[in-house]
DNA sequence: TATGAATGAGTGTTCATTCAT
DNA sequence: AATGAATGAACACTCATTCAT
């Protein structure tokens, strides 16, 4: 839940004696976190700036020294979601992997890093209830490079031989990352009627290997 | 846009000069279409029943004639959507389809219904932005009878040896109709960063092929 | 419950066959019992036009072809209420009656007016959440000679001698009406805190008895 | 009008200079004469919200940081007159009163009291336009004490012999407070058909020491 | 820097009143 | 004469935003 804000701090000596500096962005994040964990379960608009703030244990006023307002609050938390989904997607050290366990290794890394953070790839990807389409289209720069990795693998996989030489690689991934994002937002909602099964999972896996490994 | 909403009165040749009867069913059938236009586009929470209104060209108070508040609207349009939805997605002539074309069949009826409806799959899936479970609940009954006719189709398929031996019925009934969820919203909601070009439903249907058929 | 309205129908040989007119009337009739009852219960601003008719069994705009608006039909249940309580105070044959007893059978009366009639002289007397001051003066006519026929009564008894000689008639007079006027809407209101025992009532007599008697 | 809201601070010498602590209060303070005007005035439902700020001077949100809503403002203010208003009655020193002068007195205090408040005893009794029982009944505390506290002054008469002692001392108690609550109001209404001569208090004094006084 | 009291535009909802039928 | 569908002004209440402290 406590997610990494401070970036450049992080390794900050003086972070055990927290300088008024420190305090500040340790609140700044506090309150991206409280309004992750709001806008998550309420949406845009059902989720209110005061809830927010009390839920980061700030005063209703702080929010307001570090972002304008409501909107871009949100526009923030939404890209620093896309920036750690993608984060967590990426695999760590891509040189042993074959295509094929890249696209499953992205696949169930997505879907886990959405089951343990309070998060929103729902909103990412078409929720009608944030109709900020301004907001939605700065953090679409990250959709789009998520896609072309996925195609990236697709198209080593093809040249390798390894998948199919007729695979629609734009398509494909176009696909491929609809399900990751899908499963990934069903593994927070946490539904009983969209439920997130080990046996759901590995069909999933199955299904993309199967449409796209050569025959 | 003008959906059948008359039925009864659908072949009555006096429809034309409408009694006071028919026109107050017309104005009920005019604010759900404007209800389910500004749902869809705004989530519950940012539609208002005085936007609702106006765009149906009736006055605010009317709204509450048909409907005990905006809750109870929302589960009429709701409902009814789903009806609609289900209803063009089922075979029209089940006999003389194979199961995989029944699968294919439902899936491209699907993308086509919405792409012609102001519709909400969105909001049956799980938008975060309608917290109102218990509609959410009433409307479910519809997902889960879905997921059981395609469950159906794949089974006759594994039955007569066209399917895979060892699918997992439910597990693949799942995620085929969360496909066909993901695409008919992009279907409706056109929003370039998520495209519906020929070439992406043409890839799903073949997706859905290799995933399923015995090889 | 059924008061009279009709009055100079009451013994019409073709109310049997109610004609237009008569079938009009009873709905005027049924809508001002119904008035009667609703403004009683919810005072003036509680009570609403479209329940009055529901509870009369007419249609909501039948109403404003009888009276022109809420106010107005207030004014008249209102004048009508006022008229059935001074009717059934006022003795029957005064012939008999001592001042004394005039007074006690007033009182009585009175109060097993409101004991059994759906009324308000709570309203009447000076409900603060009926401003209408303009109504409430059309219906003082009723309240003045109501004191008036009480304090003839009081000087009756003085001039015979039964009475104080020092009795300030006229303070006496409104004292009395006043208690009157409070049994009275307890006995209607029937409210645990305010309860109208027979002890209640035999003290209160004997109160106005002690205080006017001569000694 | 301008009630002593401020209790704890009402010796603090900076009160001239307010602080932000000072102002809220004086500001709640004025939110409740306001409503007690206006309540008083237009009873509960009559009586809106908007106006109630207007008059207090303050913005129409600020009333609901101080009070949850429209009816628990009405109860604090229900509770602040009923509070003000048993005060004023209660004899300051009980030493030297016999039974009949505390009689005498609490009287004259009560219409005293309401004759300079704007208030509303009437709404305490039973009002019908305020249906809000759950209220009532949370300050009938109340009114139960005053009975008993008339009652115990009419027992201690009756024991030393000055009242009668075959007085119906719970019956006697109910209606003197019955009518110091209508002198009380009537001072308040100061309604000309309700008049509140010295003639009228003086009567009513004597119509009570006359009802309970040995002979 | 941080607070939270204060604002007021905007929301869902009710209801007296009108009017075409 | 009678209906009840339709209106819209008015209401209680919420909440993003500001600002004096």
């Amino acid at each position: 839940m406590n997610l990494d804000h401070s970036e450049s701090t992080a390794e900050d000596p003086q972070a055990a004696l927290p300088g008024r500096q420190d305090q500040s962005q340790q609140r700044r994040a506090r309150i991206l976190d409280a309004a992750r964990e709001c806008f998550g379960q309420d949406g845009y608009a059902g989720a209110t700036v005061a809830r927010i703030a009390q839920e980061a244990g700030v005063s209703n006023g702080l929010l307001y020294q570090f972002f304008r307002n409501k909107e871009r609050l949100f526009a923030v938390v939404l890209k620093d979601v896309v920036r750690d989904w993608v984060r967590a997607m990426v695999p760590r050290s891509r040189e042993s992997e074959t295509p094929a366990q890249a696209l499953e290794g992205m696949f169930r890394r997505s879907v886990d890093f959405c089951r343990s953070t309070p998060l929103l790839p729902a909103l990412l990807s078409r929720d009608p209830a944030l109709q900020l389409q301004r907001i939605q289209m700065a953090s679409a720069d990250r959709i789009e490079p998520h896609r072309r990795l996925v195609a990236s693998i697709l198209q080593a996989g093809v040249t390798s031989g390894e998948f199919r030489g007729d695979l629609d690689v734009r398509s494909a991934a176009d696909l491929i990352c609809q399900l990751q994002s899908d499963y990934s937002r069903r593994a927070y909602a946490d539904d009983p009627r969209f439920p997130l099964t080990p046996a759901i999972i590995e069909t999933a896996v199955r299904f993309i290997h199967d449409a796209v490994r050569a025959r």
